[in-house]
DNA sequence: ACTTGTGAAGATGTTCACAGCA
DNA sequence: TGCTGTGAACATCTTCACAAGT
């Protein structure tokens, strides 16, 4: 393992690895090959190996990577062997829906809140938790110390929330509106958007009809 | 203009551009410069003079660019001037969430159908549609000339599901499914995985509390 | 014999810095 | 003067190919 500074593009297949590993550990195969994780995650199997290399040895030359142990370092190095406290602030449809997606509570994400500025959504059920006011954020986060917040809220309403978080202590957001937004230094930011996916698509699609017109 | 390689990190770009463009000719902004539009989207102004030399010059030197007259082209180049067919396939919670999604209609995608294999949920009314049974995707797709799919099913459905899709004539793919999938070469697929977003800010997030212990 | 781990080569993407033009 | 457009320098990421280890 080395110092140097570590490629997003690597953080993003370890997760894919990890998962997939899951998966492999779950129908009981024991031992895989940086040819056959590669297989499995539309990758190379040098990839494989040069990602798990920034890391460490968890191999064996020969033989291959024993899939539990390999699967565990995974989940170390992405800091999910201890559970992350999460909120969610917007209870519109798509803040509902990812309170309620199974894919991150089985992954160690836990989420404690779901919190709107609509008072007329406050007080609604959504699963096991009750829809809360936005004036009851800050203190929410400081008393469960909450480490990490999604923003589902509208563009317009994201910066005022974003700065609500990072000031009562969040250090990762998972910002679903398309907006880019400012934080400070020591938080982390991530931007999903999703009509960007969509016109990504439209681009690629464009291209090929061009080409079927020559 | 050349005809070389195009990154995706530059369609990517030119969508969010295009987004931010929208804003500006909505409060009356004619004319900006490089330099204000990588302000507003968090980049480097010879990135975004890069990115538009891809496809033509667009600008005046020593002034900038009209903005409606450069987000015109951004959206010609993004296929977003004819509307676009959608079909959304799995009618659980994000399902829904995206078809009733803003920000999908208001950039030119039309959500003309959504699917469930459930037979519980079909007839059940999202909006202005209503779920239909899987078996009528198929001919749904070649008689309304659907271009685009979109899979909220869960992962164990996701490649038959992307198999019907293709079958009748789909050509890109917008997977949530945490999957890799498999497709013909002419189909355009992008994977949004909810999970992995997390991940990756867990992963730095670590990072930072291990400095935190030195 | 087989598969990892890795330096070196190659490919790709970004930034610099300035010529070109209004 | 001011800002675009762009070749060249730089930085980053991926692939190659083989030595090392079992």
């Amino acid at each position: 393992m080395k110092a140097e500074k570590i490629p997003e593009a690597t953080i993003i297949r370890l997760s894919v690895y990890s998962r997939n590993l899951q998966y492999m550990e779950e129908m009981g195969i024991t031992k895989v090959s940086s040819q056959e994780i590669a297989d499995a995650t539309d990758g190379s199997s040098a990839q494989v190996r040069k990602d798990l290399a920034y890391f460490g040895e968890f191999g064996t030359r020969g033989v291959g990577y024993e899939v539990k142990h390999l699967n565990r370092h995974l989940k170390k190095i992405l800091g999910l062997t201890k559970p992350r406290s999460v909120v969610i602030v917007g209870a519109g449809r798509l803040g509902k829906a990812l309170m309620l997606y199974n894919g991150f509570g089985n992954r160690g994400f836990r989420v404690m809140g779901i919190f709107d500025k609509d008072m007329s959504k406050v007080g609604e059920q959504v699963g096991d938790l009750t829809i809360s006011p936005m004036y009851k954020l800050d203190q929410f986060i400081k008393t469960h110390n909450i480490q990490m917040g999604v923003v589902t809220v509208p563009a317009a309403a994201a910066q005022e929330t974003v700065d609500i978080m990072t000031r009562a202590g969040v250090k990762a957001i998972l910002n679903f509106a398309p907006k880019n937004l400012i934080v400070a230094d020591d938080v982390k930011l991530r931007n999903v958007d999703l009509a960007v996916n969509l016109e990504v698509l439209s681009f690629y699609m464009g291209l090929e009809e061009r080409e079927g017109e020559k």
